[in-house]
DNA sequence: AATGAATGAGCCTTCATTCAT
DNA sequence: AATGAATGAAGGCTCATTCAT
């Protein structure tokens, strides 16, 4: 399969220039023609593998995310703290250092991906990964979690990418540091127990 | 003051211009002449209140979350239910129906403000706003909410906010749910008590 | 008269302005706007006193011109050397030291007039005067100067002021240096010495 | 190279489009739109080879500055007249004769050219030219023409350089006239004449 | 006489995309 | 499969000028 290698190479190539022309510059200079001379290839050979400018940016997004969940996938695989926390921690860990540290690529096709409205497109693969997750999250030793609504599932999810979006948006310093980490994993961890003791006292009231 | 009315009306009028076209057409169809013409004046008008076509979008937003901002202290003031849960109902209420019920102009807004990475400088009204609120919310009859670290709230601010965008952004029938506002109450209130419970026990640790 | 006097100090204001501006910023922001806005009056009284752009222009390099030539003249009558090369040189220094020492000004207007055309209207004075000019230039003790034709006139006048109006041009630091006042001198009294000669052996034939 | 050939076709299109637009319609009509489509080519393309409006005007000048050196250097190589009388006389006809008669479009590039304050660019080669040819002048029969100062080669160009640009600027019917040429060949023949009697009799001295 | 808000024609320029080679 | 010259729709913006107040 010496075509398809080639292949795989170009439009590695091409993502990996895409990355790094948003990284050094933003959006500005994000066109399809500086990506393909960054990538080495003609114009016309990037419209050989991505249908349109929007392409390109959904598959590096997807890549990106794809190795973010792949990366919650594995740190909830390994021997970390079984408790509910210690999961919610592991996953919030993963989210946080996604996009392997190019954090103004990160704000750039965050960005992007937003003003193109394309991140219904890209939620939608995270809220199914968040419910699966969540099943996962509450079968350990203190699990009760029930299963939780579409709506919930929502609350859930856009609270803790929202706030981690927030911060790469805003180029927050704090990003990485423990104590956001801490503040991020408080707030999940009290929202599910505020969901498990709802679901106990009966469904549809709401308590503090 | 006729000379100042004037001129008031007419960047009023730019502004009312800009939100329907927003509504009616989205970003796509946003262009400073369109505006003008919505308007009825002449571009060169429309260039003389705003400096370019982004300084119309920000004036839109600021002009909007002012009076969000300006509805959520009218409804912390209205005093309905001074309980904790009742004050954040309250602000959420109004954040959800921002931007008078104009959905898709608020969508357009947001993706082009963050796309323009405007949002910081949005973002900082609502913080220092946040940072009043949440003293108000804590002066009531339950109240032993401590001062909240600036992460802390980031954290609260950006995971209602975030969740709030999101359905925004995704177009989410159900925004203006009562069971989506539930939840969103759920989770703040939640993270207020996890806040408080920490407080209590000890600075620094992070308790489930 | 105080009406004549206040118009007076307004159209001085202004031409004032004019120059200040493109003393300072060149070409690029010279705009009847900036020029009303420097000159204190509003946009509208400029153009009570200009009938367009071109006017202000034209104002000034005409006030500067005249101002240029009064200096000649005055130079020519003071007790300088009524030799053909102290007079030529009196005029030639006066010319050099035009428009006050502003330079940047002075290629600015420079520039708009010729880019506007409008160098044709402004020749004319000038032509007339250097043919008054060199009917005295030819009177002093040395005189056998002939009547000048047209084109003579004109290679006479153009040499001279296209020298100068090329240092201006292209900012030659030499401008006010003595050695480059001796080669402007050199070269116009070695055509005049040519006139005559020719003048003497016949006309209609060119004579090295 | 089908690739280069092709590249240059468009090019030349392009300028010869501009300088038939300029000689028949003058600046105000110079538009890159209207050029491009003279050309026969999009505004793209025009684009592609020229990065803005001036960038078209520059190349057709040094286009035509380019042709007229090397008519000159034809001229002087012709040999029709080995004095210095004859060998002025062929530059300054070269020097007439530029733009291959194109006189509106010869004059609106020199206005664009001055008003975008490019002249100095575009003098740098005919100075060095002029060095050049001035030693070549100097090397025939009557020679004794010694090296010159940069101030004596600026006078020498600028003259004859400044006296044809005025003509061309103020339309003067005698450009191409056997008396102007006659005159513009006296002047610098005489000054030339000076130059080396002032060399003969000493340096620093200026001599009528 | 003065003001200055309003006008609007029209230019320059970008960049995603195509297609002949 | 790759190339890259060419395309062209479309939009942001300037600024000289007007005229109602």
């Amino acid at each position: 399969m010496p075509r398809q290698a080639r292949a795989a190479e170009t439009v590695a190539a091409i993502l990996e220039a895409a990355a790094q022309i948003l990284e050094s510059d933003g959006l500005a200079t994000f066109t399809t023609n500086a990506v393909a001379e960054r990538a080495g290839v003609s114009i016309g050979t990037l419209y050989q593998y991505f249908g349109d400018k929007n392409a390109v940016l959904l598959a590096l997004a997807r890549q990106e995310l794809a190795a973010a969940l792949a990366e919650v996938t594995r740190a909830l695989q390994g021997e970390v703290d079984p408790t509910v926390e210690g999961r919610v921690r592991a996953m919030i860990r993963a989210m946080i250092h996604a996009f392997r540290g190019r954090q103004r690529a990160r704000k750039a096709v965050v960005q992007a991906i937003l003003a193109q409205g394309l991140g219904i497109e890209l939620m939608a693969p995270v809220a199914s990964f968040i419910a699966t997750a969540s099943a996962a999250i509450g079968s350990g030793p203190e699990a009760k979690l029930p299963g939780l609504s579409s709506q919930q599932l929502f609350v859930l999810s856009r609270s803790a990418l929202g706030v981690i979006r927030a911060a790469v948006l805003e180029e927050q310093p704090f990003l990485r540091s423990r104590g956001f980490e801490d503040e991020l994993v408080r707030m999940v961890v009290a929202y599910l127990g505020a969901i498990i003791a709802a679901a106990d006292s009966g469904p549809g009231r709401t308590r503090a």
